[in-house]
DNA sequence: GTCTATATTTCGATAGAC
DNA sequence: GTCTATCGAAATATAGAC
């Protein structure tokens, strides 16, 4: 699967073509800190709603460095989506190793409850992002986005067939396990403001995880042997 | 079960403090056009990313118009949420005339299902909200979305208490079908995407629909018979 | 109630010294 | 590579004629 490149625009290696490594690990470090302040703007604010100002201060780097490292706004939010991206792939290996939908599924719902609860501000930029009309996703990680989704559903599909689950639509049911598990960081603030204003605890949030496991691979006929 | 009142500041009555029909007849007109092109701009662009110049053109109304209707920017934004709130009460009467899980919650599903097709800017609205902090919310329906949340809990649990469904987590059951049905207006790009940039059909409607509802009841034990 | 014209603020982006 | 100062564009909001 090869990813459109969309990240810095400049290039690591110096005009002699060599790389030289002290400037690149001094340009990897800074551009570390951009990446982590850019995506709590972007979740906080939205794109729209975002400045270079905020990403400025809260990364500690001035706002002309911004410009300098990644060109533009548009091209710093692109650069985020792609680390996103990549994050958001990582998670769904554990399918491709699976011999049961228990196993599968289980381990990916624990997984994309994991990313939730510790990356709730890079769910959140994606949220938003296919929100408002997903034109960055359909010119960068277009086709990769599709392939990917494809594969997962064929994985679904053959357990199916041998009969290892229920004949679910695996389409819809990943679309499903998606939004129950990214509600909990998407829909965070709801979350809180329900649960008395104070974030779930761990021991809610494992009962979170298990409520969304249980109900799911009940419903898809793939209980797990407790 | 009372809101908090934030939608249009000025008063339906003029200064001699009787109510002229015609005028107030023409307020509401004018108003809903400004509502419905209010909520398809801050739903595609956010709050940040939403110009009352989007609003006017979107709505024919002149720009300081708005302002002379609305106030301001953010009072605007704040009664387009409070209508999407009402609509979204509304959904859940089905849950509490009901005497069965199937029936309530396969109707709240349906309904949710039917708001997300029919009203996915109202949706992506709320989404917006409450990721980017939902400082509104807080502000203006907190207590009211707790109380109807916490009613809505109390209906499943007696359904539990009763034996007519599995003793699942009742909070984490009604974040899953919110989610689950919301996904289908607030991700409806990224649907459309991997749906070979086509929209859904009815056919696929219905089948997403179904998909949902037979996930969830067989998976708090409260299987349709079909 | 409506609209033109404009005041005021804020943001993205850049020039240029260091 | 970094930062101060600033430009030019675009946004909210309003003044004031009709």
């Amino acid at each position: 699967m090869n990813f459109p490149r969309v990240g810095p625009m400049i290039d690591e290696s110096n005009s002699t073509g060599k790389v030289t490594g002290r400037r690149a690990a001094l340009r990897h470090v800074t551009e570390e800190k951009i990446f982590i302040a850019a995506e709590t703007v972007f979740a906080q604010a939205g794109f729209g709603g975002a400045t270079m100002q905020l990403i400025a201060n809260l990364s500690g780097i001035a706002k002309p460095n911004l410009h300098y490292y990644f060109g533009s706004k548009e091209l710093l939010y692109r650069a985020v989506l792609q680390r996103i991206f990549r994050m958001w792939l990582r998670a769904a290996e554990v399918m491709d190793d699976a011999s049961t939908p228990a196993e599968g599924i289980g381990g990916y719902i624990d997984a994309k409850m994991e990313i939730s609860r510790l990356n709730p501000n890079a769910s959140k930029v994606w949220a938003n992002e296919v929100m408002h009309g997903a034109s960055m996703i359909q010119d960068c990680f277009k086709d990769a986005f599709f392939e990917w989704t494809s594969a997962r559903i064929s994985v679904i599909e053959r357990w199916v067939a041998e009969g290892k689950m229920l004949p679910v639509n695996a389409r819809y049911l990943l679309y499903l396990v998606w939004a129950s598990t990214q509600h909990y960081a998407d829909f965070g603030h709801q979350i809180t403001i329900l649960n008395h204003d104070t974030p779930l605890s761990d021991v809610e949030w494992e009962t979170a995880k298990r409520s969304v496991k249980e109900l799911v691979l009940r419903g898809i006929g793939a209980e797990l042997n407790y």
